[in-house]
DNA sequence: AATTTTTAATTGATACATAAAATATCTAAA
DNA sequence: TTTAGATATTTTATGTATCAATTAAAAATT
């Protein structure tokens, strides 16, 4: 056998049988999860410290206030992907601390608004200023082009994920792909 | 005033006065958390489904793997980024379910080691090994490039953020920086 | 040797998270 | 108009997480 020919075969192997070990994939995945949790543990760390509040709070607010309207808590429940049994409590115990309230629907007596309060509002633009000063100290050794690379890379990669996971769990006819209980991986 | 003067002005403002608004590092945050939370829950459902655990099981059986002579649950609690607390009732729902037992220390009588027991072994090798195929196909959108990219990209990220949050937060003079509840942020 | 400090692990209270089942309501078709 | 199904939320059960406090043992001081 010519060593052209076993070269070419090799390449074939390799590509069939074994497409390589994955290796890079998973410390990336590692690396992605450790950056994660650094900066998140950081930011619930400076939350409590700071404001004596938590980051599924934090969440919440934050989507709200971009929702003057308010939000159904099914809306939430997708948006910040989780499940709604877990939006029922969070949001139960924002009303306790003042910073929402329901609001029922009249169209709808099932469902109903959640909005801020206007302590809620307002306590929440304290927070939102600090925290995106946080994160920008979090980036600081980056430069700017180093982020855009970044900023890219997780756009594709973010594409790539979903579309392995659509594939897995198809649309429903509304839109929702959810087995159950819920919880949209939309965002 | 001409208009090329003008152009300058507002240029050399934006870099003097409003060195920038921070809007793309948290935009690359939003992304980060996306992407993690994507994979995430997509691994906790795998898990859920064809083995009948949990990622943070996973985790823990992970980290023994690769200690053939078991671990103290001081060393899981940092290695693990949780509290002591949490590895406490972990590790004992997982010796209920038979994959781990506790061997008590002769030298130490406050602390014990934990250890893979044969059935526990077993299970997790065929766990990871489906795992790894997992996070392979997350990444398949991805060229080899991009990954490497992405490597070296979260790779300073990490370390800028270990530089902030390390000076926030300096070591003690033994070298565990932890402000309580012993949770360490190595990794 | 007696005291103090540090360390390792556990416990208890609370918060968050899920899935699954229950409840209530709405919608559309038979 | 009843009824079948979809939808919105809540409830329930369980697991995972924190912090704060406690116990027990070890190490360091005095």
């Amino acid at each position: 056998m010519a060593k052209s020919a076993l070269v070419q075969l090799d390449a074939e192997t390799k590509v069939l049988e074994a497409p390589h070990d994955h290796k890079d994939e998973l410390r990336l995945w590692l690396r992605l999860m450790t950056c994660n949790n650094l900066i998140e543990a950081e930011i619930r760390s400076r939350l409590r410290e700071r404001f004596a509040t938590t980051l599924p709070r934090f969440d919440l607010l934050a989507q709200l206030a971009r929702a003057p309207d308010g939000m159904l808590l099914g809306e939430l429940s997708q948006r910040m992907m989780v499940s709604a049994g877990n939006i029922t409590g969070l949001v139960d115990r924002l009303v306790d601390s003042g910073q929402l309230h329901r609001v029922p629907l009249p169209t709808d007596r099932r469902a109903q608004v959640v909005k801020l309060t206007p302590a809620g509002r307002r306590e929440f633009r304290k927070m939102a200023q600090e925290h995106e000063k946080w994160i920008a100290t979090f980036f600081e050794g980056l430069s700017p082009d180093e982020i855009e690379v970044l900023l890219a890379g997780l756009s594709k990669l973010k594409l790539s994920v979903r579309a392995v996971v659509a594939d897995r769990r198809p649309l429903t006819a509304r839109g929702y792909p959810r087995p159950r209980g819920q919880t949209s991986v939309v965002r």
